[in-house]
RNA sequence: GCGGGUGUAGCUCAGUUGGUUAGAGCAUCUGGUUGUGGUCCAGAGGGUCGCGGGUUCGAGUCCCGUCACUCGCCCCA
């Protein structure tokens, strides 16, 4: 392997690539702002206790996927692998518990040492949203509908699919919790390894088990809407009424346990049958007590994150980029007038292309090779009589204009 | 972390039961056209066959290892 291949699980993003990216930012970040949302942007790394505290030490993120490293000072610190450990972190570090309800938009690279495929990577870009402060449903359902909208407005192909679960809060969680357990303990010897292990740690993941043995273990388990309590049950109902007031479809997907432990009431997942193994195109739940256990005062809040990557393999092909114009000087007696005219051409808005050298054919092709929607033509006659040739490359039309005109008669080119 | 597939020119790929100088299309460059591109014609350059080792008189082809990509498991965005 060579040195100067990228980092695995790493990629250069270039030209289109970033035109997408930045496509999926700026209509994410317009609509969120429709919202009420400002943009926050915390750093890229942290200490590591903002992580393992915060995203629980029996997740898999914390236990086998993240970019820990020690600084010279002796410092853990940790690449970050999700976004709103950071929000919340910041949202503490700033005291602005006073200032609810907060409303952040952040974008930017993650980091998770996972095995590489397609849609998933080992630094990738995510959007996302939190809104702190808001304890009633009513913050979920806005939470879920900016999601939508933007999912939406993006115009993603393949059929996208909002599933919904509530884990209700922490009264009902322990009460299913202890229920869960002892029906999956007497069948013990029927899980899966991995689940064995999940149950002493993180019982409500075993519910997430795609192994056969496993399923076949679960299909009668208690289910987990049976022992939410009643300020949980109402929750969740009010989630529901409001999506469905705002035309909102949902599946409602009892088995959804979100990878990380800070959630509480709701989950829920945007996913697609276009990608393969990584059909979660947007993900996120509400967090209640995600800040206190950080250190911060009781705070709830809802959030989600979304894959750029994998928004951007869903997006059709963007509009074209503006096609610049294209300066030909004909001799090396006109090159100092073509820089003076591309200077004026930029500077009056317009794209502008001007060939490196080469004769008049070269800088031709080069005009093509660059989509130039038209070739503005300098030699020696033109540069004598204050005139220019306009051929416009479409058509192959081709005129002489008047310096004095020239902004007029380009005006179609703009 | 586990299992399967793939790796030949800048790109997409072909390469017979192992056998001489490894091919095509596209792209690039040059010329036809020293003030006119996109089309066309002619020609040219470009490959340690991912990397390392092994078997063999001989390896792109077979074997082992390794790296990368990819699909699935897992996990998730």
């Amino acid at each position: 392997m060579s040195s100067l291949q990228p980092v695995r699980g790493t990629h250069d993003l270039m030209f289109d690539d970033m035109r997408r990216h930045r496509h999926i930012e700026a209509v994410a970040l317009e609509i969120a702002g429709r919202y009420g949302y400002g943009e926050i942007a915390t750093p890229v790394f942290e200490f590591t206790e903002v992580f393992t505290r915060t995203l629980g030490d029996t997740s898999d993120i914390v236990t086998k996927e993240m970019y820990t490293f020690t600084t010279k000072g002796g410092e853990s610190i940790t690449l970050r692998p999700e976004g709103t450990a950071g929000v919340a972190r910041a949202f503490i570090t700033g005291g602005l518990a006073q200032q609810t309800p907060l409303k952040f938009f952040y974008r930017g690279p993650m980091f998770r040492h996972e095995r590489p495929q397609k849609g998933r990577q080992r630094q990738f870009h995510q959007i996302g949203a939190e809104l702190i402060g808001v304890a009633g449903p009513q913050a979920d359902v806005e939470v879920i509908a900016l999601a939508a909208h933007i999912l939406k407005e993006l115009k993603v192909a393949g059929t996208i699919t909002l599933q919904l679960n509530s884990l209700g809060d922490v009264e009902s969680r322990l009460a299913y919790r202890d229920v869960l357990v002892k029906y999956l303990s007497e069948r013990r010897d029927q899980l899966s390894e991995e689940s064995r292990a999940r149950l002493e740690r993180n019982p409500l993941r075993v519910l997430d088990s795609k192994d056969p043995g496993d399923q076949a273990a679960i299909k009668d388990a208690p289910r987990f809407t049976q022992y939410l309590n009643e300020a949980s049950t109402t929750f969740f109902r009010e989630v529901q009424d409001g999506l469905t007031a705002l035309d909102i479809a949902f599946t409602l997907n009892p088995s959804l346990v979100r990878g990380l432990d800070y959630y509480s009431h709701t989950a829920f997942e945007f996913t697609t049958d276009a990608l393969g193994a990584q059909g979660t195109v947007l993900a996120g739940g509400r967090y209640d007590g995600l800040i206190k256990d950080m250190g911060g005062p009781q705070t709830p809040g809802i959030g989600w994150a979304a894959g750029i990557e994998r928004l951007s393999m869903l997006l059709s092909d963007l509009a074209p980029a503006k096609r610049p114009l294209a300066v030909i000087p004909v001799g090396a007696a006109e090159e100092r007038p073509a820089e003076l005219l591309t200077a004026e051409l930029r500077r009056a808005g317009f794209s502008v292309d001007l060939g490196y050298g080469g004769n008049m054919g070269k800088r031709m092709k080069r005009a093509n090779k660059v989509s130039a929607i038209a070739a503005l033509i300098l030699g020696e006659d033109e540069v004598k009589n204050g005139v220019v040739t306009l051929r416009n490359l479409d058509s192959g039309e081709q005129s002489s204009v008047p310096r004095t005109e020239l902004m007029a008669q380009l005006k179609p080119f703009a």
